[in-house]
RNA sequence: GCCCCCAUCGUCUAGAGGCCUAGGACAUCGGCCUUUCAAGCCGGUAACAGGGAUUCGAAUUCCCUUGGGGGCACCA
């Protein structure tokens, strides 16, 4: 185990931590989820977070990626301090301290095209050795220099990794870590473009902007021997490093497209509660304790703690965010609940002639949904049969409950009948009427309501009964049971 | 191929040598409630990857094996 020490800030040392994603894609579940726990850190701590757009790779850069990380962000309610700072307007700065990198020896030209590096590799590979630059402008004498200077092509800037040695650093998650330098190669700083690579902008960066801790996904774990080298070299001093475990996809590899949705904003789209997404993402790969799972934004910031973070990565598991989901939705005052489902049942029915109901009547539905519903965008599936009068369902779920068609017909034509009589029409009354009624006709409650049910509704599984039926009125009701004489008649 | 990391129920996890006959949650399977569904309640199935070592005692420490993951770009 680690050392406690470790894994709390020093006194009097001030927090200052980043979430610096690059917009070469929509932000998914991994990525968001190192920006929770950078977040929470820096709340708990009562430090600061940074937020920085890492936008240096010109080629890969994707239109709109940038607003929606800020998006995601926002709905999950993760409020940063400071920026976004974007590389992109920061190149002078890497430009600086390559230059310096250069003069002071630890950096070196490239010449070599991208033609040769790629033959390199690709022999490397047959050959089954680790793909690595083969330091062929490391050694460049002064005449070949000059020739290549005066060719016009643009170099690059590669950091001189020391040949020998080691590189070590504690990461307050798994302790120790020890490479050989002689694994690691003379990686690119600066590009032919002018752009820094993350190496480089990242660590200019995390200095200059006085970042305390890094807590980055695990996948960085082995680029940061370099990144340490990168410090020494500068004489700076690093921040302490954090890496996080993974967050997978069922099939174990990281997780990306293929793996379906992907991206936080279909989260929010799919209609799942910010508290309900950021409570969840919290306990994959770190816990409270050994039971408590519900936890508020406001608890995990005060509980929060480096020392609780797993270190094994976590497969991505939707059936218990929908529960939890749920959960969030229920606790829903109706109120809120019902301004929530309200946008996703506008975006379902407004094609169709019966929307807008009046708002009394969409209120009134809204306790049966809230009670059900995972998602939000569930609940148009779920109160379909209270807006839509023209239900669309196959004549045999009549006779689903193991009635013949003229037991179910007359069964019908009785409710009917009687109807006329019924004068409240809600609950109790309904109760009280249909009750007696199923008795009267020798049926059991769960075959008459069960008949009822799909004559109403279209459906085997649907709200209770009475309920359903007081708030879809007396008129319509008495329609849909006509209707499903219709039905009932060309069965046979 | 090389380097690094990781290893408890199907999944998320609790577990820092005796509190472990391994706890909780999701899922799953029964049951209760009940007009169906949902919710709720009760109960069940289900895990320490394997092998050594240390120890009176190991899920917990060490080593090896195996398995999984990640990295090895003028991508981040």
């Amino acid at each position: 185990m680690l050392d406690a020490q470790l894994s709390r800030p020093e006194k009097g040392e001030s927090v200052r931590v980043r979430f610096a994603p690059s917009p070469t894609g929509y932000p998914h579940l991994g990525n968001i989820r190192t920006a929770l726990f950078n977040w929470l850190f820096a709340r708990h701590c009562g430090g600061k977070f940074v937020l920085r757009i890492e936008d240096t790779d010109v080629a890969r850069r994707v239109e709109g990626a940038t607003e929606a990380i800020l998006d995601g962000l926002r709905w999950l309610r993760l409020d940063w301090d400071e920026g976004p700072y974007f590389q992109s307007q920061r190149l002078g700065i890497y430009r600086e301290v390559a230059d310096q990198l250069l003069e002071n020896g630890y950096a070196y030209l490239c010449y070599c095209s991208p033609r040769r590096l790629e033959a390199m590799r690709q022999e490397q590979v047959r050959r089954k050795q680790p793909p690595k630059y083969d330091r062929h402008c490391r050694h460049l004498t002064q005449k070949a220099k000059a020739e290549l200077e005066a060719s016009g092509i643009t170099p690059v800037v590669r950091f001189q990794t020391p040949l020998e040695g080691q590189t070590e650093f504690q990461d307050l998650i798994r302790g120790e870590i020890v490479f050989e330098n002689a694994t690691l190669d003379d990686f690119v700083l600066l590009k032919s473009d002018g752009y820094p690579t993350y190496h480089l902008a990242n660590i200019a960066d995390d200095h200059s902007m006085e970042i305390s801790h890094v807590l980055r996904a695990d996948e960085w774990l082995s680029s940061t021997p370099r990144h340490m080298l990168l410090y020494r070299a500068l004489g700076w001093q690093p921040p302490k490093f954090a890496h996080l475990p993974m967050i997978l996809g069922p099939d174990k590899s990281k997780l990306s497209k293929r793996h379906g949705a992907v991206s936080i904003t279909e989260y929010r789209d799919q209609g799942y509660l910010p508290e309900a997404m950021t409570n969840f993402l919290t306990l994959l790969g770190w816990s409270l304790d050994d039971k408590t799972e519900l936890l508020s934004l406001e608890e995990i910031v005060r509980h929060f703690s480096l020392k609780r973070i797993g270190k094994t990565a976590a497969i991505f598991n939707k059936d218990k965010l929908e529960w939890m989901n749920g959960v969030y939705l229920r606790r829903l005052s109706l109120k809120e609940f019902a301004e929530q489902a309200t946008i996703f049942l506008e975006r379902h029915f407004s094609a169709s002639a019966e929307w807008p109901p009046p708002p009394e009547y969409v209120y009134q539905v809204m306790p049966l949904i809230q009670e059900r519903a995972r998602t939000l965008a569930q609940a148009p599936q779920l109160s379909e049969f209270f807006f839509i009068d023209e239900l669309e369902y196959d004549s045999s779920l009549l006779l689903s409950r193991g009635m013949s068609s003229t037991s179910a017909t007359q069964a019908i034509k009785v409710t009917l009948d009687r109807l006329k009589a019924v004068g409240n029409w809600d609950v109790a009354s309904l109760e009280g009427f249909l009750r007696p009624l199923a008795a009267e006709l020798g049926l059991s409650a769960r075959v008459f309501f069960g008949l009822l049910r799909v004559a109403i509704t279209g459906r085997t599984a649907a709200p209770p009964l009475f309920e359903t039926m007081a708030i879809i009125g007396k008129k319509r009701c008495s329609e849909r049971l006509t209707r499903a004489l219709d039905k009932l008649s060309t069965l046979d």
